[in-house]
This record gives structure tokens, C-alpha cells and sequence, in this order.
DNA sequence: TGTACATCAGTGAACGCGCGTTCACTGATGTAC
DNA sequence: TGTACATCAGTGAACGCGCGTTCACTGATGTAC
């Protein structure tokens, strides 16, 4: 009974349908929890059927990273939207900074599998990447450019805090998400979450 | 020839060559590379001679996190023990906090396979964990006391400022080591090392 | 000093697992006439 | 409107892989007498 669940031979959009199983597996159990065989189950089709998609196991993982990566850009924007216009330039910029920490923190706890398989890419590298413009690095330094020009952060100290950033909040996402920190009450969750915030935009000066 | 390299049919200390073989292919791939029929096979000896000392690969892959931990924390201490000892009391916590720091990341860039495995131990939660007295979290809430003591860290700002500490250096080890950021040119790396731990230690006031 | 025996470390064959990938195939689809 | 045919999506059996773990076993060791 391979075609469960379907009523004609030919798919209507298997290669939709694997790409959403393939997301819903790596919620599940991060990104080695994906098989093609696993998703070819869900999806109903024989053991080989996905190979009409995606080249290889790996293809399809990227597809993945992709729409992970998409989710957590769209909402690192919708935070930034959510930041008041009427604040003043250094408080605004700063504002949007704490906002982006926050969605970032939050999609790995909210979606592990997902913010795990995001970063499982292990071919791709940042530094050789062409990023677009909603790209979550790009989103990032946009709002430090901001506070540069604010004044809330010397143009000198400007280099590789990005990175600094980053560091901060990915550090943070894993120990809470997936690492030794899992298990911390959400309530202490929030706080620490706010103290790493401070600690990160105290220190970009 | 299962024999090989060993003369005795009893071997003179397998278990403790297994943990070595273990160490070994937990430094060349991490925990997945880690198997027990690989372990064995390089120990020279059968495919399940391995279970008169290890109950479970899981079990064998507990005591390579462990020696992983300990040899972290022996290179912190190091670090600690490194700091001029002729510094004003706010500086020398300073100094300390940012030698824990490069030790991490430089830990973590030096041996990726160890510093995965070291915390690839799902079931042990460090907030119901015994801590030892060389134990890193310990060593570095040593140390923000110490920087609370010299006046350098208002009391009000000492809670979870351990994590923002750790998020900080974790994070920045884990995109430079394993993540998009490896690949970075060793002297950006240098840069971007003490460009994170200057954010931070700006930031614990 | 020599021998019987209990202990237990290491053996090697076997089981069952799920995986990625290949291959020749067959069934459905749509297009050209 | 109807038919031949090319296209190609999905099939299912098969291959080879390495793994963790079990089991009845055998060989070496050291201890008790």
C-alpha cells in the first residue's frame, strides 16, 4: 500500500510534499533524523521515488537549511518592523539589535530541530557566501551600521561586530536549546536571555 | 589476525586502550566517529571484547567527554595560573575572565572532535550537575566573584552573568570551529577572538 | 613445588537493523498529427 | 475527435554497508590446597 493517501499514479507535487516531510522530520529530531526513506514513507511513494527531486540525501537537507534559514529571516524582520519609530536614534538601533537576539534565541528553542539543520550545512561557508539582502547576517549588520551612525558605537570598534554579536546569541541558543542549559525553567530562561542582551549591547561601545 | 600488535591473549590494559582509541577517533571525526567496532578493531582485539569494560558505546563515550572536560579544565587553569599576579585586583579579574576566554575558543579550534564530544552528553544536565572544583562553570564563577570583590561588576549584575560569559565564548567557538565561520583566515581569527572578548568584558559592569 | 580448579578476559559467529543508492521496469500523461 | 508515441514520474527488488549487541565458547591466569 505505497499509495496511500494519494488516488492517482503520478504525484500531484511530490517534491513539495518531500520537502515538507523533510522539514517535519528535521523538527522532530534535527537534521539526522532526516532519511530519504522516512520521507518517502511519509509521502507515501516507493524507496527510490525521490530521486526524481533531489539528486542525493544532501540536496535535500540543503532544501531544508533553506526554509529554515528563510523562516528565521522572516522573523528577525517582522522584529524589526515591531521596534517604535519614535525612539531616538542610539535607543532605536539599540532596540532593534535586542529585538533581533530575541528571535534568534527564540527560534532555537522554539524550532531545535530546525535551527540545528540550519547551521548543519557543513559545505557551505559564510565567508565565501553571497548573502542576500534578508539574509540574517545581513540584518545584523545593517542594524549595527545604524548605531555607528548614531553614535552609539565608535567607528573604529565597527569591525567584526558582527561577529561579537553573533557569538553572543548563537552561544546562548545552543547552551539553551540543545546544550547543558536545556532544562532551565522558562522563567530563568527569560532572564538570562535579557542579561545576555545587556552584557552583548553594553559592551558594543 | 585479530591479534595484532599484542602478544598476550590477555591484553595487558584493554580498557585503558580503548578509552585512548576512543580519545583518538573523537579527535579525528567527533562523538559520531566514535564506534565501538573501530575502537576495537584499533585496539587489535575481537568485535565484542569492548563489553568487560564498557557496558554501551554510550558508556565509553561518557568517559571520552570526561577526559575532553578534564582536559579543558586543566588548560584553564593554566590560564589562570598565567595572570601576573602584580595587577590591580579589578585588572587581574579582567585578565583572568579573558585568559578562560582564549583558552576556550583556542580549545575548541585546536581539538573540534573533543570539544563536540565534551558536549555531546545529552542525558547530563549541568543545572542538576555536581560540580567539581576545577569544573569550568566553577572556575569561571571564580572569577566574575572575584571581579564583584574588586569593585569591577555591581552585585546587582552578578546572577547569570556566568552564562553571558559562557554564551559569549561558546558560541564564538562554535562558529569558528565547526560552524560557517571555520574557514576564517588565522589572523581575522586572532581579531575577531579578542574583538568578542572585549565586548564582553566592556559589557560586565 | 606441584596440581586442580574457579574465574573471567577475549573470541568469533550470528542477528537484526535501517540506511543510501542503483536499476530495469511500468504506468500515466500530454503532444503531434 | 481520435490515435500513436515519446516522455518521464513512480515502482520494487536488490546490493552493500557498518553498526550495536548477544551468546556459547575457549584460552590464560592466579589461588587454594
Amino acid at each position: 500500500m505505497t499509495r496511500a493517501g494519494r488516488s492517482t499514479y503520478h504525484h500531484p507535487d511530490l517534491r513539495a510534499a518531500l520537502l515538507e516531510h523533510g522539514i517535519a522530520l528535521a523538527r522532530e529530531g534535527g537534521p539526522e533524523a532526516v532519511s530519504l526513506r522516512d520521507v518517502q514513507r511519509r509521502a507515501g511513494v516507493s524507496n527510490s521515488a525521490a530521486y526524481r527531486h533531489y539528486a542525493d540525501r544532501a540536496a535535500l537537507l540543503d532544501a531544508i537549511a533553506e526554509r529554515a534559514n528563510a523562516d528565521l529571516s522572516g522573523r528577525m524582520q517582522t522584529a524589526l518592523d515591531a521596534v517604535p519609530d519614535d525612539l531616538a536614534p542610539v535607543e532605536a538601533a539599540r532596540a532593534r539589535l535586542r529585538g533581533l537576539g530575541r528571535v534568534y534565541v527564540g527560534f532555537a528553542l522554539a524550532e531545535p530541530g530546525l535551527f540545528a539543520t540550519a547551521f548543519g550545512d557543513r559545505d557551505k561557508d559564510l565567508l565565501v557566501h553571497q548573502h542576500a539582502g534578508d539574509d540574517p547576517y545581513v540584518l545584523l549588520g545593517r542594524c549595527l551600521d545604524d548605531l555607528v551612525a548614531a553614535g552609539g558605537l565608535e567607528p573604529g570598534h565597527r569591525p567584526w561586530s558582527e561577529v561579537a554579536a553573533w557569538s553572543a546569541v548563537h552561544g546562548l541558543a545552543v547552551l539553551l536549546g540543545v546544550g547543558p542549559l536545556r532544562g532551565m525553567a522558562p522563567a530563568d530562561r527569560e532572564t538570562v536571555i535579557e542579561r545576555v542582551l545587556d552584557v552583548l549591547i553594553a559592551g558594543l561601545t
